[in-house]
DNA sequence: CGGTAGAGTTAACGGTGTTCACATCGAGAA
DNA sequence: TTCTCGATGTGAACACCGTTAACTCTACCG
């Protein structure tokens, strides 16, 4: 899904004459999120055109629409692709801190805000597109998401080492995960300068941690 | 700026025999604003047609740009126009909430925090406009924006008053923005509730608050 | 009264997403 | 091996879109 370089070969050669495109991609789809990351994270989800993409493939463009049903639906899996880096790049933060030592739950937490406000500093279009209403939570559960399940359990941790002051359990998650964001998206439009992060992280020390 | 009805009459009659329509519209800006304001709220900043405005102003497409630079500029204005609308919701807020007691100061808090989010769960479409990429503060020095000073001074007031716990007013206007601002945007992008929003008041009472 | 600058017009350009009819290939069935 | 069929590509066309250029009209100023 991430990283995926797939591309298997452009043209090939076969019965001794070469040909020289095959008529067969292979494997379109792929190819496809994997250009489209590219020009997302380059130009914004919008300035991406479907056609461009298919040129630069050396595709048709209507070729796209053998396995997308629309120019919304690639960026919608690539939105998806986004959130698996996302994730990824959260659970290295775990692993970063393992133990079971308070100080380890403590950097594990911080480490999890960092993070995901880091991301969203280096990939701000693929972050606007990740958390867009293009690929909104649409009849899904709210409260699904690979990253905010790692902060409630971090929270969950915390709470349950004592390190939580009384009563700041209830509502910490949402609080976390909305500062989190908010600061993030304002970080990205220019409302609020790239040390916000770092306010959020020791603010929410003082707050809410003994 | 902020419900400009100024339509001035779109067909006028002079010298006695009646003119199909006026050459000169008269206040095209003002009211291709209004058009695209209420087709951002509709469908959103993108499916918004520059064309489609100008042929429900019954007007050639190209007489936006006599005007505005771009398409962008002038979604830029409805986004100013929002940003208006969502200042003067909140001081209607304070206003509601006069006084200098410590209820009061309470209050005024509070309502800040549900306005700013109630405004983004009521018009998503103009919200994402005026927080996107946009409308955002190139250049301009961060952390300036009407909704954002109203927030500084309701902290100071509480601050003065002693209703801060302590230490606690350092970052916490970052704080506050950033987790209204985010879970405003996590509710209407379908990843968490509508009561949300009540959650962060009560959460912030609690750890901030005494 | 004539000129001029502002505010509209029409026509055109290049680009876009999307659809439809068709072509081609690979693989499995007969 | 041959046939057929479904998946996957092509090409042309459609209806839009934003934007530009050259033009026209009109109100107003000197």
């Amino acid at each position: 899904m991430n990283a995926v370089n797939i591309i298997r070969r452009r043209r090939s050669t076969r019965g001794g004459h070469r040909v020289a495109r095959a008529y067969h991609h292979g494997a379109l789809a792929e190819a496809m999120v994997e250009e489209a990351l590219v020009a997302v994270r380059e130009h914004g989800a919008d300035h991406v055109s479907l056609r461009a993409i298919a040129q630069s493939l050396e595709v048709s463009p209507s070729a796209a629409y053998n396995h997308f049903a629309d120019k919304d639906a690639l960026l919608v899996a690539v939105g998806q692709c986004g959130l698996a880096a996302l994730d990824e790049r959260m659970a290295r933060v775990l692993a970063a801190h393992p133990g079971d030592s308070d100080e380890a739950a403590r950097a594990r937490f911080a480490g999890l805000g960092r993070a995901y406000i880091a991301f969203a500093i280096e990939e701000p279009n693929l972050f606007r597109l990740m958390f867009g209403p293009l690929c909104a939570n649409k009849d899904r559960p709210p409260g699904e998401s690979g990253p905010y399940s790692k902060l409630v359990d971090s929270l969950d941790d915390l709470d349950k080492r004592g390190l939580l002051v009384a009563g700041a359990r209830e509502g910490l998650d949402v609080i976390v995960w909305g500062a989190s964001h908010g600061i993030a998206s304002l970080i990205i439009e220019g409302y609020l300068p790239g040390e916000a992060g770092d306010a959020l992280i020791a603010s929410m020390d003082r707050l809410a941690l003994r």
